[in-house]
RNA sequence: AGCGGGAUAGAGGAGCGGUACCUCGUCAGGCUCAUAACCUGAAGGCCCUGGUUCGAUUCCAGGUCCCGCAACCA
């Protein structure tokens, strides 16, 4: 790893025809965790996150809708934008795909790769039904016709697209895992994305007609095509950084780790890999994949009504405590695998809050604090901590997990140890012993607190605050659900 | 078809060549600092059949059953 002091983090760009989906919002959270984490170990962190906003079905929705593609973007838009504040992020820079500095950016990235000799021109077939005046998929067509039109002819058109030249890259990209042993994780998604390549790979088409498509970055030195929408929107992840006209920024920054679906595995493990070679640039330093989220065993969709929408969990648990954010933060963090799929319902997160957050973190608090106030003169004085090895290993496998549960193990150990030293029986006793007692718990629940920062960061530093001050919570941190 | 993932207590999850672990639930006890919260203990389990092995839940083979990729969707 060739940058120890400064990490470059960031998500995908999420398209945006759509509200924020909450498996999305687990990614940005994720890599928000990770970039805290890597601050509170003194690290400069550069978080980078935005929307993806050029290609046909943006240009569809807003032709639908009667408005301007960028009007509709700029909607979208704002709504991602909005995450920020709804789940509490320290994202640093939002990269919108439209912005003037990103298309030139993209212009230049398809140069150098046309430089290289990787882009080329050629004829393009496509499927085509008059009935519906849409182009066919091999998969939309039932025993080669259309659906919908099965007694027209599926017509066979020829179209100019430029194509990528991603069969070069089969054996560098072989060559590059090789070397790079950790540049996909979790391995076995690894395996995919090798197994994919080994089969061999098929030239990609880059561009679009204007003409059908106008919704696009125009492809250098020809206007009557536009960029196809994942060529530019991949070029995110160095725009975003300076490239390429600030390059002691790029620099300063690059390589990244990246964090995606898994349904991005090919995209960004082989296509953008294979993409950033081409244009002699070095490879990401890890793509950290997530699952799928799960609802009550089903795939999430609007028919069967299982959707968790993050910004209707949030809001639901308004009432009960200053930290609603926290609490999906929390859930997603907590309840979901790593690395494989997970399942949430509205009374998974609910039972997860209950015993989790009510009955244990904020118990605890109460507990300790209560006795703090009611025996202590003033503020415990709190030292320098020391690292904590099993989150530190746990964070170096980006197992966020592991390392949440790391957490919480500690405070219900601390629970388990106030009841077997019972400072609330010795202070009756012996007033001295007593207070010594107390004063290690709050020393524990502080350590406790700056661990859960990355994590929870508004309640970490609320929790902070009370031992401080050395105060009761005015009113529970995490309450009672109705 | 092909590719991939999976089957572990009532439920949901981890684990792994050698006392099988966690959460929720159930049952019994304890504590009173705390948000009827907290702590301790108990009952209950590795899909089937072979193989490798001193030893298999773990590795291998076969079987059964689930699920994902081809449908706007992270």
């Amino acid at each position: 790893m060739a940058n120890n002091e400064r990490v470059y983090i960031t998500t995908t760009l999420p398209y945006v025809n759509a509200d924020p989906h909450v498996g999305f919002a687990m990614e940005i959270i994720r890599a928000d965790v990770l970039a805290r984490y890597y601050r509170s170990s003194g690290k400069e962190a550069f978080f980078n996150t935005g929307t993806d906003e050029h290609g046909a079905k943006i240009h569809e929705a807003a032709t639908k809708e009667g408005i301007d593609a960028q009007a509709y973007t700029d909607r979208y838009a704002a709504r991602f934008r909005d995450l920020k504040g709804l789940l509490g992020l320290s994202v640093d820079n939002f990269v919108r795909t439209t912005d003037a500095h990103h298309v030139m950016s993209a212009q230049e990235f398809w140069k150098r790769c046309a430089a290289s000799g990787d882009i080329y021109k050629k004829l393009y077939r496509v499927k085509y039904c008059v009935g519906c005046e849409l182009e066919k998929t091999d998969s939309e067509l039932v025993n080669g016709r259309c659906s919908i039109h099965p007694n027209r002819e599926i017509e066979i058109r020829e179209e100019e697209n430029y194509f990528f030249k991603f069969s070069n890259y089969t054996k560098p990209l072989l060559e590059l895992y090789a070397t790079h042993p950790d540049l996909v994780i979790p391995s076995f998604r690894f395996n995919e994305t090798k197994a994919f390549v080994a089969r061999g790979l098929e030239d990609f088409s880059i561009s679009r007609l204007r003409r059908k498509m106008p919704w696009g970055v125009t492809v250098p030195g020809d206007d009557e095509h536009v960029m196809y929408v994942w060529f530019d929107a991949l070029v995110n992840y160095i725009s975003a950084i300076g490239w390429p006209d600030d390059m002691d920024r790029f620099e300063k920054w690059w390589p990244v780790i990246q964090y995606c679906g898994k349904d991005n595995n090919r995209q960004q493990s082989a296509m953008w890999q294979a993409m950033l070679m081409s244009a002699k640039l070095p490879p990401s330093k890890h793509i950290v994949i997530n699952g799928f989220i799960m609802s009550g065993g089903q795939k999430m969709s609007k028919s069967l009504g299982n959707v968790i929408n993050p910004f209707d969990v949030v809001a639901s648990f308004k009432d009960v405590t200053p930290f609603p954010e926290d609490v999906l933060r929390f859930v997603l963090l907590h309840d979901i695998s790593s690395f494989e799929d997970g399942d949430l319902t509205l009374e998974s997160i609910k039972a997860s809050y209950a015993s989790n957050l009510q009955n244990g973190i904020g118990n605890l608090v109460s507990r300790i604090m209560k006795m703090a106030t009611t025996h202590l003169d003033g503020p415990v004085e709190l030292h320098e901590l020391d690292h904590h090895n099993a989150i530190d290993d746990a964070f170096n496998v980006f197992d966020i997990k592991r390392a949440l549960e790391c957490v919480m193990g500690a405070a219900s150990e601390l629970d388990a140890y106030i009841q077997e030293t019972a400072p609330f029986k010795v202070i009756k006793v012996n007033v001295e012993d007593g207070e010594v007692l107390i004063v290690e718990m709050v020393e524990r629940l502080y350590r406790i607190a700056i661990l859960l920062e990355p994590f929870l960061p508004r309640t970490a530093k609320e929790i902070q605050r009370l031992i401080h001050e050395n105060k009761m919570p005015e009113t529970p941190l995490f309450g009672r659900l109705p």
